[in-house]
DNA sequence: GCACAACTTGAAAACGTTTGCAAAATAAAT
DNA sequence: ATTTATTTTGCAAACGTTTTCAAGTTGTGC
């Protein structure tokens, strides 16, 4: 640092006031067997009443662990993202790790040096979320060997570790169950087209109507983006169509909320007039009014699961990579209702 | 590392590429000014070449940077913190810095531990967002000298640098703009008790209505906690009120939007029936329905001031300490209207 | 040409750890 | 009592930088 600091408690002095050498200092905080229970007490001591704390930079320098992992993220200040990293931060924290958290806010160059930074002596692993630009160091990462996991992103490799939401299942569930409420017309707020997550829950979407023998009406998908504005927009759109759908199956929770702020601008009731469904169970799905029916994806929890596996691809090298998929149970709230008895025109 | 990483490309490395010592390296590479610009020429190349990315750990043990700062926030997943966080970000990463994220969780042991862990060589300055007990180390902080900046945290010391909005001028604005509008019962939602901020409201609020000469209704006063559903559930108590509220100010968006749910439970609308007016003005409150009336605080921009200050306390120690107080305009949306012509019972 | 300043450079000493190696101490086995 | 294994220790060499120091170079004014 600049302004010299009050001299470092470091490892000598704690052997000096210990009577030992500094090397069985370190071998005493390290947790080595073979050691004297004697003089461990001895340093434990000197340890608590001198106040020492490792210096990281230098046990890391000399080959040790610097217990950081990076986590790289698109953006803050969405609820999603947010729950995910509460996730991380937890798992993280109770291992006595650090969080280096990155923000790409898309661009893809700010992705790619990060990374090179990190993977230079920096982290010892690494956590991607639904990053951007995969590819582009995926490879890197994986020939180097180095630690990582994929969170919440479809699988655009074979070999990448990733923890994800069974997106096209749950879809599937979702639009059943709106359809055995009675819906027909049921429309759907799609979420960011380059997302492999959006595309599924698409799929499980149409591919329910179709299984149902309800015809797919492409007048009925709109684009939310994965945004409260878009998915507002997006409503007011789907609101305009000939024949209106009774129902609307939103790509994320965020859009949901901009499709109940369209439907109430309209004067319409939820779920009297028209039902709403979401995806992500965000916290404040629950504590809007009406409750959000809603696909639960368990984001805190699966970004634990992510930092347990990446630390085990840490602690043991061979650790052969996984790719675990949670489940995406819906959650009945109450926004969904069977359709309204037609109205007269 | 552990499993052995592919030798890396050092100093000695370019040192050795580009025929120079090693030493001048180090040179080129802080941008030293005496430098014969032929060597520094072939240091550059040497380095694009091999792909060499400096080893962080050992410079900031060898007595330079780190460039990490530390950020400690109570928990993540509120939007309002998720914003602060966004503008810190931003602006760090302009600077080139890392940014390491703390969580507390609302528990006190951890933030002192990681206060300490943080002082103690890994990050060269520190970032407390709302902190608990910022006693219990802003001390130990100063007293060390360590560079550090208080976000929104209502003065607990004098010394402490800190970005702060003018809670109270604001909550004056907001309850005269809804006296203003013709109201005189005017529910208040409480924040978190223990927080400066939310006593700044309050005191805003309350001289407000006796400036009026409005009389001041305990039973007009509840607590929401600045989350949802704790709103929601105050609003509710609210109504229940002999004479209740025409307007409702709440402490924060969140629990205004808590507001807005209870109100519309009740058949109420908004703004007809009811006013509502929140406090921070987070994204969502724009693209909710109807449009939320509030006081915004410009938390990106605040915690974009947090770090310009930090940053240029970290370059020169000497820098006084500032207490930087920003603006908190009222933004006028849909939610607020002259109270309604008062119904028969 | 000379003295002196300013610019360039390399060698070497930190920075605070971990860890391999070998010596010393202890225990176990003969 | 002597050898042989096993623990327990301290020394010293990394780890990859920055930075001080002093020596070398070049330039300037006389």
């Amino acid at each position: 640092m600049n302004g010299k600091r009050p001299a470092r408690v470091t490892i000598k002095d704690i052997a000096h006031e210990a009577g030992v050498s500094y090397s069985t200092v370190s071998r005493v905080l390290n947790h080595y067997e073979h050691v004297n229970p004697v003089k461990r007490q001895r340093v434990w001591s000197a340890v608590t009443r001198l106040g020492y704390v490792v210096n990281q930079q230098a046990r890391s320098l000399a080959g040790g662990h610097t217990r950081i992992i990076g986590l790289l993220v698109p953006e803050l200040g969405n609820p999603y993202i947010g729950e995910v990293i509460r996730g991380v931060d937890e798992a993280l924290a109770s291992a006595q790790y650090d969080l280096l958290l990155y923000t790409t806010h898309r661009q893809k160059t700010r992705e790619s040096t990060f990374v090179k930074a990190l993977t230079h002596g920096m982290a010892e692993g690494l956590l991607l979320l639904v990053p951007t630009e995969p590819q582009a160091y995926a490879e890197s990462l994986c020939q180097e060997e180095f630690p990582y996991v994929v969170i919440d992103h479809q699988g655009f490799d074979d070999y990448s570790p990733t923890v994800i939401g069974k997106n096209y299942e749950a879809a599937v569930n979702a639009t059943r169950y709106l359809i055995e409420l009675g819906h027909r017309r049921i429309g759907f707020i799609h979420g960011l087209r380059h997302l492999g997550s959006a595309i599924e829950r698409f799929r499980g979407y149409r591919q329910t109507l179709e299984a149902y023998n309800i015809p797919f009406a492409p007048e009925l998908v709109v684009d939310g983006d994965f945004l409260q504005w878009p998915g507002y927009l997006a409503t007011k759109q789907l609101l305009e169509v000939a024949d209106p759908p009774t129902a609307i199956f939103a790509s994320n929770d965020l859009s949901a909320f901009g499709a109940m702020d369209a439907v109430r601008e309209r004067g319409l009731t939820i779920p009297g007039d028209i039902s709403i469904l979401g995806f992500d169970d965000i916290p404040q799905s629950a504590s809007v009014r009406p409750g959000l029916t809603t696909v639960r994806q368990p984001l805190a929890e699966m970004g634990q699961i992510a930092v347990r596996m990446l630390l085990s691809y840490i602690e043991n090298p061979q650790h052969p990579r996984e790719r675990i998929e949670v489940n995406t149970p819906l959650i009945i709230r109450d926004s969904c209702a069977p359709p309204a008895p037609r109205r007269k025109a």
